[in-house]
Parts: structure tokens; sequence; C-alpha cells
DNA sequence: GTAGTACTTAGATATATATCTAATTATACA
DNA sequence: TGTATAATTAGATATATATCTAAGTACTAC
């Protein structure tokens, strides 16, 4: 639900700590003890922001030796309060309305192509239901982690065998973006939505 | 402290029911019993958020008859939007600094030319000055509400006699904006902030 | 392997807040 | 003035969350 990951978004900045953990990493990035440092925190208490700042994929880690440095992920920041404003100003109406009708054929997609197991049975000819698996299937990536082309595959093939036809669609339909072997997702507003789909 | 602000505006959508009263809005006003209905909630607890939004100055409010009618305040919400992307990533390091050694400043004069009933003894001659003295007055104007010039004179009465004069400034300064005899506060983003001036 | 460092997880606590019902206030109108 | 309608305030409850300490995990380096 589009909803939801806005209010995820709003909710990652509604704190003074994380704003202000924010502000430093605008400056370049930071480890967990330098930022426990700077804000007068708990080393736990950093890890417990930075995990609320990377499930709204406000931010990138990179470990290091054993030293986790992170950074800021500026394309998800902006992207989120772009589609905050664009929830509240551009659609209006059809977003109720879009939610209930259009639900059931998502939920008779999972149903009829997703197995008990969660591997997906076929991949769907018609266009409308490939993008709702596909989507299904790649928002069980974590945003803002690069991922190694292996990594993809192997993922991927938790799901069906044809891992390179389905790792071509996610580049096509923009879920990803590669750049050389590397993979990372692209915030959702940039993903070709079903539910857009006339 | 321009922070909090930020973070205010934030819990303001950091929540499911008040991003739907938003997206309620944007196609239109709504009165609070409208708004209980569609949300399947309790009008207190629409009052509750309202007030929540209110705060944050993302809505208006009109009374007729016993009726309030709630709309959306889109320039606010765009001018929070856009501050707190430049909090991120415009400023850093400036931004923590600033605040000590100006707070300085701004204490004395708020000690020097306000007395302790909060009435302002003098309008300072030096701009940067004049500029706290007018911005801790307007401060306490509610964001978000239309109002007349004789609303405007009695409340700038009760800090300084010589209304005209402080009213001018208001406009000058981009803390307000008139039309047509009605006045209304200006986003915080628009006016010329003290602290920003060398 | 053992020791050291950085980070995470678990569990406790205190505060914040979303929601409701019941009581109160504000306004309109007969 | 009394009644009806809409909104707000008060008070209760349940949930969420920010923070800490203590214990556990991951990795490095010797």
């Amino acid at each position: 639900m589009q909803l939801d990951k806005i209010v995820n978004y709003h909710k990652a900045l509604a704190d003074p700590t994380r704003l202000r953990m924010l502000l430093l990493l605008s400056q370049g990035e930071l480890h967990g003890h330098a930022l426990a440092d700077k804000l007068n925190l708990s080393q736990p208490t950093v890890t417990h922001h930075a995990a609320k700042l990377r499930e709204a994929a406000l931010i990138k880690e990179r470990r290091d030796k054993n030293t986790v440095y992170f950074k800021l992920n500026p394309e998800f920041i902006r992207a989120n309060a772009e589609a905050s404003l664009q929830l509240i100003f551009a659609k209006g109406a059809e977003n109720m309305e879009n939610e209930s009708p259009e639900h059931s054929l998502k939920e008779s997609v999972l149903s009829n192509f997703f197995a008990k197991d969660g591997r997906l049975r076929q991949i769907p000819a018609q266009y409308k239901k490939k993008l709702i698996a596909l989507q299904y299937i790649v928002e069980k990536l974590e945003p803002g982690v690069v991922y190694s082309e292996k990594e993809i595959n192997d993922f991927i093939k938790r799901f069906h065998d044809d891992f390179a036809t389905i790792r071509r669609e996610f580049i096509m339909h923009q879920f990803m973006y590669r750049e050389n072997g590397q993979y990372e997702l692209n915030p959702p507003e940039m993903w070709t939505r079903w539910d857009y789909v006339k």
C-alpha cells in the first residue's frame, strides 16, 4: 500500500535524533561509533535509529573490516519527499478508489501464480499481471543495498528458475538499475506500476 | 529552533489517518463530521488530528454557523517539504554551529528590547536586531489564519504603539503577505532571517 | 585460538500518542 | 430561553517508540 510507505518516510524523519544523524551524514559518511559520540548517545541507540533510516531507505551502509559506515541515500530522500507531495496533491480521488478494486486483481495474481511455498509457478504473460508478480518479488529486496549479479541471481532463483529473464524484467520496468555488474533497487516512484497501467 | 519545526512537520504527516485526511481535503474542503464519517472515526479523533495538522500549519479552518470547515494549506505543505530537504542537503555543517553563537545575540535582543510584560520598548534601529524583534513578535501569530487589518493592528498594539510601522515591516521582510486588507503569515522559509544576515 | 573492537539483539522503562466514551462549550434557531 | 447540532475538552486505555544496560555476535589481528 502506497500510503504506508509515505507514512514510514515521515516517521523516519519525525525524530530530532534521526534528523541530526542525517545532518551529520550530509557532510560525509561516518561510522556508528562516531555518530554515537557526536550525538552523545549509546551505540545501541544509534543502531536503533540507523535501522529506522535504513528501513526507509534514507541511508546506505558499507562495511569495512568490522566497522560499518553510513551515508545518505539522497535519491531516496528526494524521491520520498516528492512522492509525499504527489500523494497529497496530484492524485486525490482516484487514490482511495484505486485500492479496493485493484486489490482484488493483485490478490488473484498472488494466489494464482505463486505457490504456497512462495515460488512463482510461471511468469504471467499478461502485462499487468507480470508487473504485479515482479513487484511482489522485488519488494523482498532491501532498499539501498548494492547487490552483485550473483546475489541477484540467487535471490531470484528462490522464486523461479529463469533468473535471467526476471533479472532483465527488473531492469526493463525500472524496478532496479544496473551499473557495472552492481544492482540496486530504484525508488518505488520509478517503478512501472501495474495499478496505473490502464 | 529550526530543527523542531521540521520534526513537527514530519510528525504531522507520519500517521496514516492524517494522510488520509489530507488526501480527502485535497479534493476540497470538508467539515469535521464529514471527515469522521469518511474515515470511520469518532469526531473527537478528527478534532485531535485536525489540531495536529493545524499546529503544523498544513490545514486552514473556516467557521460557518457552528460548523468548522477544513481545507489544505498547500503553500505551507510545500514550504515545509522544501525546508526539510534544505535542512538535510543544503546546509550541513553551519547549521549546527549557527545555533549557539547566534543564540546569544537573539537572547540579548529579547532581554534588552522587550520589557518583562512582553512589550517592545523601542524598535531596534540596527537591521539584524530589528529582524530578531520582528520575528519574535510575528511568531506569536497563528500560521494559516487570515487576519483583518484591524486584528493585526490590535495584535501589534499589544507589543508597541506604532502598529503602522511594524505592520509595514512585517510585509517588507516577508513575514506576512497582504491581499485586499487580509493579512496572513508567510511560511517561515520566506522570512528574512536575521541569522542568515551577514 | 584468544583478545579486542564494532555492532546488534534482548529486555526494561519511561514517554508519547491514537483512539474511544462521556462531559462541556459554542452557536444557531424556534 | 430552551433545544438541537457541531465541535472541543477531559479522562481512560492500549500501543508505539526512544533510550538505556547487559549480553551476544562478527570480524580482525596477533
